[in-house]
RNA sequence: GAUCCGGUGGGCGAAUGGUUAAGCCACGAGGCUUUCAACCUCGUAAUUGCGGGUUCGAAUCCCGUCCGGAUCUCCA
């Protein structure tokens, strides 16, 4: 038999990491065995479900590469099917109509915790054969009285339940719509669902699931119930640990090759292996060996990840890429297209930046001159002893014939070889002068970027303020 | 409160019941160096939550206990 998987969110806001890794277990094992992904709405929460959210969601799986074999699928478009079984059970007297009001359940569970008791719906309406008027009812499933479940999983083993511990769960709510212990196994049911790998929150649905499973006398899927993922101070992951949404990483720049492989060693290892590209993963990955504890979330591993990423991706897909965060960052379309070609920008700065959005704050300089030197650079470099040192680099940049890498570095060295000086005393005064920081690439790497248009006058600008500077302290 | 799941340095995590409990991130020191990075070397950090037991030998098996999380909705 082949195997699908699925994954299956409930679109009431945007897709978080914790939901996007699930998604990425299940699809890696899908296509490790040859099998089909598939991808469903749970939207029974009319309520709190949203269009926007649906597509935030699939759009954040495609920025993943996660797309699904098959889906979107909304269970909103089945629920002529469910309340068909629904009948189906309360034909066969394996479900019964419950006219409870929500006060009186409400009533009962505070009652049963006054006295230490887990609250559980006592079952008053199981016998019951008369309607109450005016009183939509809900259905509940008839939970067996007596005897346990048992659970199967993949990762935490054999998990038993007793029956007495469940009580008689709500699968059709009064308006007709089904909850999700229900519409969850008709759908992985009919869907041909082979595998359920989902967050082990779910683990303690999954008895009442196969009791409704038993009764319908549908197969059992397989389960595998994945460590939930948690923030750095030990609770769950949420908004407060910082960025949770997927897409927010990509605003972050992030790259999602990073991305993924920072979420499957959330939880999974392979070794000592850290870096794993998509074909290693999907060869690699196997629910046996993830781990059956939570895990905290470290941005900083994080960020070494990307970093890693970024190191390793082709410089004419970085390039676009950085264009767009250059532009985020201010930098208009006639900037990027006169200055240097961005894949030699990303070659540079690939090992100075973790994301995107640092490697473009860092080529800032590039492109515009500063509006003012960083105080602290400038007072260190931009000193008295520096005005022969600048006047020296103007004239011997200026008459360079050809611009690049190496003749720029080696008018700088020449310089300093000249004055009998140590790199430092020139490199940093001019490097103060062009990017109005002490620190950016190699000089030479720097001077190429900026160009010669661009660097002159900058110089000038420099040689002038330390004149300034000198006037002043007379 | 009840039930279920978990617990190995600050974080991720490795370790058929068998040397001195891997490796990565972070952190610290040094090296390289024109700056920032990158890179290289070294280092700090764990009586494997705790207490018993089984065993020649326990992170690993058993019991107890503590702590954390999840669930107990006409949420998913």
């Amino acid at each position: 038999m082949t195997m699908r998987t699925r994954f299956a969110p409930s679109p009431t806001g945007v897709l978080h990491i914790g939901g996007a890794r699930t998604a990425l277990f299940n699809w890696l094992l899908a296509r490790r065995h040859c099998g089909a992904f598939v991808l469903r709405i749970e939207d029974t929460d009319t309520e709190r479900s949203t269009r926007e959210s649906i597509d935030q969601i699939v759009a954040a799986m495609s920025w993943l590469g996660l797309e699904a074999d098959e889906g979107p699928f909304l269970q909103t478009d089945r629920l002529e099917r469910y309340r068909a079984v629904s009948r189906q059970l309360l034909d066969s007297g394996l479900a019964y109509r419950c006219y409870c009001s929500r006060e009186d359940l409400t009533a009962m569970r505070e009652e049963q915790r006054s006295r230490s008791l887990k609250p559980r719906y006592d079952g008053r309406c199981r016998s019951r054969t008369d309607a109450v008027p005016g009183v939509d009812p809900v259905v509940r499933f008839k939970t067996p009285v007596g005897g346990s479940v048992r659970v199967r999983d993949r990762i935490r083993g054999d998990v038993i339940f007793e029956n007495s511990e469940l009580d008689d769960l709500v699968i059709l709510r009064s308006d007709g719509i089904p909850t999700y212990n229900f519409s969850v196994v008709i759908d992985d049911a009919d869907m041909g669902i082979t595998h359920v790998v989902r967050g082990d929150d779910h683990l303690n649905n999954t008895p009442r699931q196969l009791n409704i499973l038993s009764a319908l006398d549908l197969p059992v899927p397989e389960y595998a119930h994945v460590p939930m993922i948690l923030g750095a101070d030990g609770s769950r992951l949420s908004k407060r640990h910082g960025a949770v949404s997927v897409m927010d990483y990509r605003e972050a720049g992030y790259l999602p090759e990073a991305v993924l492989n920072y979420m499957v060693r959330l939880g999974w290892s392979h070794g000592d292996q850290e870096l794993f590209e998509v074909e290693e993963m999907v060869r690699a990955f196997s629910l046996e060996q993830v781990n059956e504890s939570a895990a905290s979330f470290d941005p900083d591993k994080f960020l070494w990840v990307n970093e890693q990423w970024l190191r390793r991706a082709p410089s004419d897909r970085l390039a676009p890429l950085l264009a767009t965060f250059l532009g985020d960052a201010g930098m208009e379309d006639a900037d990027l297209n006169t200055g240097p070609p961005l894949a030699e920008i990303v070659d540079t700065q690939r090992h100075r930046a973790k994301t995107l959005v640092e490697m473009a704050e860092k080529s800032r300089f590039i492109y515009t001159e500063p509006a003012a030197y960083a105080p602290k650079a400038a007072k260190q470099h931009l000193r008295g002893v520096a005005l022969p040192v600048l006047q020296r680099l103007q004239g011997r940049l200026g008459e360079l014939g050809v611009w690049n890498v190496e003749t720029t570095q080696a008018a700088v060295e020449s310089v300093a070889d000249e004055l009998q000086l140590k790199m430092g005393k020139v490199a940093q005064p001019l490097r103060v002068a062009v990017t109005g920081e002490a620190a950016s690439p190699g000089i030479g790497q720097t001077l190429a970027l900026i160009g010669r248009a661009k660097t002159l006058p900058r110089l000038a600008r420099a040689v002038e303020f330390v004149k300034a500077r000198i006037a002043r302290a007379q």
